[in-house]
DNA sequence: GATTGTGAACGGATTCACAGCA
DNA sequence: TGCTGTGAATCCGTTCACAATC
């Protein structure tokens, strides 16, 4: 029973969730795979195939119900559950993504009932005037206790914006200590154990392939 | 002659530029598929198949001569000219961006000889309090402006930072003053005429997909 | 009548495997 | 011999089309 989910797939759920959340917000009660498809820009075929990958969640000649939806794709993307973030280098990028983080509905959606436990909850730096202090209630810790901290938050997630040359080594750290997933905001390609799955944003990578565009 | 090139292989071109500098840096004179294979983790025929889509660069039985591969990626992607990029949205996001491709090499090189032309030179926004200071030599104008600096100075790419609800805006603004590309760091997908090219940096949309693989 | 769930058809991207050339 | 360039084969994701169901 149990397919293997392709990756383009698991990319597409959040983006089903934040429509199914808008839909739940203007109130309504069910939604069709052509409704949810006009909100993304996918094919309505393509909606509904890509839940068979996790479940029947609609009724035939009725579409799915917004609020049984919503759990299932937050069940499904394990946001009903506590997954704590980490976030490795607290420059300029990294403050960014953590004022980013802190506000924005990633990490809290109160207005609307259930808030996400997608948490950011500690940072790490190598800078010593930083390293001890707090940003919004949320520590930040010299890297060398990375280890020891992820363990005791049960970190799964770590969040990577320090300068190019020092990516690798943090990637290799993080997997040595048990992260699930990286997300990798710096200019190179990581190395890791294939159980640990990498996403990487790459912003010269986004501009030099849209500069092809520009003739 | 003229084959249609498939966006993935778009997306990858920027890659085997940044490996094969990284060769020219070690001062490598040639580098065969294998190496660039390697260095990219991709598959060597992967690399030859994508390179075939713009012209024959290699030698049999060589490899790739190393100035001239890099010299044909660099016009490729046509950042051997200028392309002017434009910022809009100087908050924080906007300004650690600012700052990453200011600073970074992605916008100057010149350790290297030849510096890139991917320059942004201009940054947008709607807070009287920046509206005409400077960020390091960079002028920061009026949102209703955009349309106006877009052609005064030639920008064809434009990097959009604001907040979610405003993002749909400037994107037809950006789509009406004949923008060609657009990176959207907003959490929404934009409506924009076929003809202009959108890529789409989504934080909220990586970590849900990554929480999926934390179990 | 409407809309889901899905096997089958399709199409596009990746990989294979080898001919051709240095 | 070594490595590129490429047609053929394969793999994989998307779309189609329709039976099942509300």
């Amino acid at each position: 029973m149990m397919k293997r989910i392709p990756d383009v797939v698991v990319r597409r759920m959040p983006l089903y969730l934040r429509a199914v959340e808008d839909f739940a917000r203007r109130e309504h009660e069910v939604v069709s795979s052509q409704e949810l498809g006009d909100w993304t820009g996918l094919t309505p075929a393509q909606v509904r195939k890509d839940f068979t990958f996790f479940g029947e969640f609609g009724k035939q000649g009725i579409g799915y119900n917004v609020k049984f939806l919503r759990q299932q794709l937050r069940e499904i993307l394990r946001i009903s559950e506590n997954v704590h973030v980490g976030l490795v280098g607290f420059g300029n990028l990294g403050r960014a993504l953590a004022h980013y983080l802190i506000d924005s509905h990633v990490t809290d959606n109160p207005e609307f009932g259930s808030p996400d436990k997608l948490r950011v909850t500690a940072a790490f730096d190598v800078d010593e005037s930083i390293v001890g202090t707090d940003y919004r209630g949320m520590p930040i810790f010299h890297v060398d206790r990375l280890s020891e901290i992820v363990h005791e938050h049960g970190i799964k997630i770590i969040v990577i914006a320090v300068p190019a040359r020092h990516a690798q080594a943090v990637a290799t750290k993080c997997a040595e200590a048990g992260v699930k997933a990286i997300l990798n905001f710096a200019p190179v390609t990581l190395n890791v154990p294939d159980e640990v799955k990498v996403h990487h944003t790459d912003l010269t990578l986004e501009l030099q392939s849209l500069a092809f565009y520009t003739a």
